[in-house]
DNA sequence: GTCTATAGGGGGATAGAC
DNA sequence: GTCTATCCCCCTATAGAC
């Protein structure tokens, strides 16, 4: 006999570590209940129905990872008053809270997985979730990115953190294809150098000169 | 009555539409046959299983797309002579072979779709199939590169590659999440203006400078 | 709140007629 | 080569005992 919060976590836990490893569609209730040690029904008494699973998961997390990030801004902000901070910044500002997580010994390294995932998912109800969360932080730090790059064109800039999201998705989603294609000559464990390495490539490519107008040039003979 | 190669066609290109929009998981047989108007038990007489009809729905396209990237790099690389490529071109070369495939109305934008979810897909078998079939092609780039960026010690190299590789990856996935997230302000069909974007933006991240050993400076401080 | 049991529907794969 | 019919498995969801 066990509380029903505890139920639900473990339900939640599971369900986490197996979404991350094997995909939301692939996962059944069956395999996440006996992983939590708990009856199957139990995940329609407290979750109502396998949709509902999927988005609380998902939420837990995102949430609390997108608060923060939007607090690390507004200290970026107050700090440099009238100016705004620097795109590295900014940058920051939004990766390293997710990152962190995988150091967390509680979400471990499954949710990242999840997350970095969850921007290429076909399954409706993830991709709902995260738009829905992601709105206002996407919202935010676009309008800070513009003060910090304002000679950008508006358009640009939303292709340029799309390309952004990419990366970091990648990172936290692709370290197995990184490990197999370099034969083990990168270490995906390294966090802070990790973090060093997202951070001069994204700062870089959103800081890129503006390709010119129509250039015809002998480039595309090769 | 149908020859059996048409029957083997409509089994690919209906498999590849319907995995490109929900998933390989979430994709049965049925629903494949169904679309292709062909009997449920052509998939098992001409595949034999689903995992070979994933295989090949992969292979058909990835194989063309990497044997022009080797073409093309190749073609840089005896233009320039001794001198190697510039990094924007060794970019060009990867990038526009697959990009290019958008325009292809028989392949049209599902494969694209596709292959861009592939790099973070749970299911083994397409993993497998893009670790296979990209092997080569790493091999050859991370090489041109090499020569291209000689002060890039190679294991930030790889790093920056995979940055890359979520760029690309990002690009040919995850348009939906560009264009509601920036109102619709994005125009994703057209081509010629999604290659320089994402030609500059990949440039610039993998020419951009080293960060420095360890810094501690204020910065973490916001 | 938690369990067992089962309904009810798909799923992948195959045997055997044509 | 193509079809129908079917096997047998696993799925989600729920009803109802405890």
């Amino acid at each position: 006999m066990r509380s029903a919060e505890a139920t639900r976590r473990r339900i939640l836990d599971a369900a986490e570590r197996l979404f991350a490893r094997h995909g939301v569609e692939a996962t059944s209730l069956r395999q996440i209940t006996a992983a939590a040690r708990v009856n199957l029904a139990a995940v329609n008494y407290h979750f109502g129905a396998k949709d509902a699973l999927i988005r609380e998961v998902l939420a837990r997390r995102v949430g609390p990872v997108n608060q923060e990030r939007l607090a690390r801004l507004r200290a970026c902000e107050a700090r440099t008053g009238d100016q705004p901070p620097s795109v590295e910044e900014i940058v920051r500002a939004f990766v390293e809270p997710v990152l962190a997580l995988r150091a967390d010994p509680d979400a471990g390294q499954a949710f990242t997985l999840l997350m970095g995932r969850s921007f290429f998912e076909p399954n409706l109800q993830v991709r709902r979730v995260i738009i829905g969360q992601m709105r206002e932080v996407a919202r935010r730090f676009t309008a800070a990115l513009r003060r910090a790059l304002p000679h950008l064109p508006e358009t640009e800039l939303w292709w340029r953190m799309h390309f952004s999201a990419g990366v970091l998705a990648h990172t936290l989603a692709g370290n197995v294809h990184l490990e197999t294609l370099s034969g083990g000559r990168c270490d995906t464990s390294d966090l802070p150098a990790v973090l060093e390495r997202l951070v001069a490539f994204v700062t870089a490519g959103l800081k890129a000169p503006l390709p010119g107008p129509k250039q015809r040039s002998g480039k595309r003979k090769c």
